[in-house]
DNA sequence: ATAAATAATGAATGCGTATGCAAACATGTT
DNA sequence: AACATGTTTGCATACGCATTCATTATTTAT
């Protein structure tokens, strides 16, 4: 073990600028009191000696870390969690807040991973697309550390927790199929632990239930090529599907593929597919994925905001939030009549879709 | 501001156990001189009042935070990168490191990021998809907190350096192209100040103008959009290209997206196209992408190796390390006669490519 | 000019752990 | 029984900063 250079440290930035050392910590604390002149002594000396406050030891002296731990789950696998890790990495950052991160995989068990985190007194935690053991939970709200959930809805009352409405989005593409008169219906699951595909597969089979109608269900495997397979054995049923909802977009795709490469069927003509999430793929011409939009944007505010209130007065309850989805329309899916392709159907508007691709 | 809950300290724990608070903070350390008997007390305590070892006073003291500090830039707009950082994290965990992570763009100044990490006293820093000015390599250094760039190659001595051998991955892009008989060459690069794009751009060069033979060049601004763009802007030339080469995968599907769909040319039998990276897009079957491989694994072994030696014995210098890729033969590119399509080319054997999907 | 209020300063202490050192203890040898 | 050896233990201190409190310098009001 190599011994680590001592780095200046407030105190010889002190004696090198005649005061004392508290005057050098409150030339480095925003706020306090000391005088200007004195603060550019500091400034100066600190310049000369290459100092730069140690984040550790202001940590322990004021309890606060100013991190927050990350887990996150599926980042190769779905370009979705991409996509909220860049939005949230560079919220916190903003906030002023660091990042410490952990890849998960989706079955790994968070019980290995929350007490490290707790052991670096991270000030707060976000998972997504992970989810949290009771027991867990308690643990994390004993160290008065809040703890929110991204994409998960809460099985405890001690974390906060914000989702895209999926039942709602389960829905609409369940209508949107049955306008456009499909007959034979089938959805495409991701795992059966997994409120989102739970929730999204719900929606679907009420709004089709409604009408008497039931769906085929394949298992997909939040994947790709578990997807692919999934298309291909909806394809051999005797009645085979004329309108696949996925319960998520990276699946919808593995889907279209199976349709187009390997059974030769054409989309939306012979069958429909749907997706959720709006990656930047569904976008793309090869696909043109008509799928129920995330608004990652504004669910990442939202999740940020209430980790970091709840941050900063502990008085605050833990809240649930559902975020209704957007359907945006392209052409992966058969249009009723009245519709085109190019618009996002909202609850409160309808608007042409206005992104680049 | 809300006052932290008090947890349990390892004073607290000793005076419940009736021991010295040197002997819980040796309970807890791995190879401590301890007798199994007071351990077993100690843990006991520790259990009772729900004690976990503070890991941010524990790094000031020992002047090892046991953190790295990771940088990666281009995470949703080039699905090599998620890759990428999902095997770092994996292996920094794996090796009892934490990961202090920054999501920056491509564009970013690192000077205001890397000494948010010294800040933290992380133990080394590991940048990917950045670069690193030579005033930070020199800060770095002197801090003692050696640098390893993935990627990337190096500006400074100071800091290690792992890519994948770019130049020789050019060549063989073109070698294939001119045996299988093309006659106007593209390529179509990421940026004009990325070493990636840049050295994939000059063995491309290098190797064609062996053959008195020079391509077109176009921006496609590492995107899919941009790549998209470019294809169109090559296929408006008088003499439009037939062999185009990516400087990474996502450009060439986007390039691969205007043939098919912008342009009605057939790839490959109007366009031969090779990308770079083989991202697991590049596998699925609407692109059958032919390009040149980067053996993520071995590179990450070797980068994350090299920056935990060089924490552990502050002697070692930096290295430089080129890893040759392997050219993966897909359906994007003709063939020249004697080549198959799932046959992977590397410098030291040929071999069936055998992967999922 | 003087009292009153305000701002700036430094000394001292605490945050929670690791570790060098010397003392205490256990074990084995002669 | 005396000694040498090795193992455990607790005391005291250091890590680098923030912050309280008492003190002193400065400004403002009268």
């Amino acid at each position: 073990m190599a011994e680590r250079k001592a780095n200046a440290n407030s105190t010889q930035v002190a004696k090198l600028a005649g005061v004392s050392q508290s005057a050098v910590s409150r030339a480095f604390t925003p706020g306090a009191s000391i005088a200007e002149s004195t603060r550019r002594k500091v400034l100066q000396a600190a310049r000369k000696l290459g100092y730069q406050p140690n984040a550790i030891a202001r940590s322990l002296s004021t309890k606060r870390s100013k991190m927050i731990g990350i887990v996150i789950a599926n980042v190769t696998t779905n370009p979705f969690y991409p996509e909220v890790l860049d939005a949230l990495s560079r919220q916190f950052q903003q906030r002023g807040q660091r990042v410490m991160l952990f890849v998960v995989t989706r079955d790994q068990n968070l019980d290995d991973i929350l007490p490290q985190l707790l052991e670096y007194r991270v000030d707060g935690i976000l998972l997504t697309a992970a989810t949290l053991s009771s027991a867990m939970a308690h643990e994390c709200a004993r160290m008065g550390v809040p703890v929110t959930l991204f994409n998960r809805s809460v099985p405890d009352a001690h974390a906060s927790s914000f989702c895209c409405d999926n039942i709602e989005g389960g829905r609409m593409a369940a209508r949107l199929f049955m306008k456009s008169g499909h007959h034979q219906f089938a959805f495409v699951a991701g795992s059966h632990d997994t409120s989102t595909s739970l929730e999204r597969e719900r929606g679907f089979r009420e709004e089709l239930k409604q009408h008497g109608l039931e769906p085929f269900i394949e298992m997909g495997k939040f994947s790709y090529q578990g997807a692919f397979e999934a298309a291909r054995r909806l394809m051999q049923l005797p009645k085979s599907p004329d309108a696949v909802f996925c319960a998520n977009d990276i699946m919808a795709i593995g889907v279209l593929d199976a349709l187009r490469h390997a059974e030769q069927k054409k989309v939306p003509e012979d069958v429909s597919v749907i997706g959720f999430d709006d990656i930047p793929m569904a976008s793309w011409p090869s696909y043109n994925l008509t799928t129920i939009r995330q608004p990652i944007e504004r669910m990442i505010d939202s999740a940020v905001n209430d980790l970091l209130d709840r941050i900063n007065q502990d008085t605050m309850y833990p809240k649930q939030e559902l975020v209704p989805g957007d359907l945006v329309v392209r052409s992966s899916a058969k249009l009723p009549s009245g519709l085109s392709s190019g618009w996002v159907i909202s609850t409160s508007e309808n608007r042409p879709e206005n992104r680049n691709v």
